[in-house]
DNA sequence: AAGTGGTCTAGACCACCTA
DNA sequence: AGGTGGTCTAGACCACTTA
């Protein structure tokens, strides 16, 4: 077996890791094939039903996906948005196509209890924070703190923010980290006054609810790695989150 | 075979029905345990691989849970709340357990455009309207309407939903029909008049933000059966969704 | 010790896509 | 026609629970 280096676990969760790595190596890009299941289990020592397994499963965390006849190929890189999408008023129907990203900057802070401890860090862990505006049709509909462990992603360079995909496509690319969506939170709040001038809410229309959005997410081994705080403006648009 | 009557369903599929069916008549009660893999094979004309891939996709599902060396068991009803809960202003540590729903009323409407397209009823088609109060430490917390097709549910009884778990566990005790959650949509919004004076927010304080869920379900064979819209207070309360 | 679910293999056949 | 994923089988061994 090419993959016993790892003890104790089941051989198919050895070809998942294998294949994880390589597909964070860059071994293949988007929408590239993977070799056959038969290929792969002659390659890794397992058998093709044990590479069907592990392949499976691979598609249920999204990291692939396969067509009947065709083959089994890599998923695109999820948007920052994540498996959330931001829809009119009507019910469910449209897509968020228009929506743009605008980087505002990045910063380090030491992290608050309440956050350390949902990032599993020690009190006051140095943090990095990116502040993000996003855009529909041109009007600011949503603003993005995001918290990543600055120790873990400590050459991070606000560079390849500015001009990449987003946010977790940075994490992929520069550090192999693909991430999933944990947990979200939801409240309804008056809107802040310095988001509110953030999301060009003027003066005296001050009293606006917005949804605040908390959410937490973590690398594939359920390692978190990004705490994330969204306001939204609801009047135009609606946040959904599909299951399943 | 004796699964063989449903045709071109390849034959993981046809057992998955027979054991739906099967726990929608109430052979099982929660928490208890089919018969073994190998029993159900025989039982069912299929090989222990064949049923073990319609148990695992049944585990899945939520309808079933297992545990090594012990057994498959029945998984008990979800509550009304579905895979979401409500949780205290700390970040997602706390239980939700002080929850209790009452029942205000059940009634008669037709469905609006909107509604009938998501229900994929047509234009006007009857609904059943369920009005529950959610209270949590006996405060009102949520409000929700629940629309129903009423053809399908044409024998609902008020006095079902009074005495009862709640409206899914109902509809999977009178009709065998389990319900999923398709998709979520999250607004942020003043609270509306009547709603307000549900939820006992009085007179001065009326301007008060209030979160507005819509939710789709549906059955496990994925036809659209509920469609519930929560205004939820959230002062003091969150509303979270777990991923995975 | 017996029974359960969990993993793994080898081989077969089918449905679908591409060339 | 040949390659791919999708289904199905039969048999083996392991890890865990219960009595």
């Amino acid at each position: 077996m090419t993959v016993n280096a790892l003890k104790r676990q089941p051989l198919y969760a050895q070809v998942k890791q294998v294949l994880r790595q390589r597909m964070a190596e860059g071994e293949w890009r988007a929408h590239d094939a993977l070799p056959s299941e038969w290929d792969l289990a002659g390659e890794l020592g397992a058998s093709q039903g044990t590479v069907r397994k592990a392949l499976t499963e691979l598609v249920a965390d999204g990291l692939l996906y396969r067509e009947q006849g065709r083959g089994t190929f890599v998923a695109p890189v999820p948007s920052d948005w994540g498996e959330s999408s931001l829809l009119t008023p009507g019910l469910f129907q449209e897509q968020p196509d228009e929506l743009a990203r605008e980087f505002l900057g990045l910063s380090r802070l030491n992290a608050s209890e309440d956050i350390a401890a949902a990032l599993k860090l020690r009190r006051l862990a140095p943090l990095w924070r990116v502040r993000l505006l996003w855009r529909w049709h041109a009007a600011p509909v949503a603003l993005d703190d995001v918290l990543l462990p600055a120790e873990t992603f400590d050459t991070l360079d606000a560079r390849w923010l500015r001009s990449s995909e987003g946010v977790h496509a940075t994490l992929q690319q520069r550090f192999g980290v693909r991430l999933k969506v944990v947990c979200e939170q939801f409240r309804a709040e008056m809107l802040p006054r310095e988001e509110a001038s953030l999301l060009g809410v003027t003066g005296m229309v001050a009293d606006v609810p917005a949804l605040c959005l908390l959410r937490l997410s973590a690398g594939m081994d359920g390692q978190p790695l990004e705490w994330r705080q969204r306001y939204c403006l609801t009047h135009q648009l609606a946040y959904t989150v599909k299951h399943d």
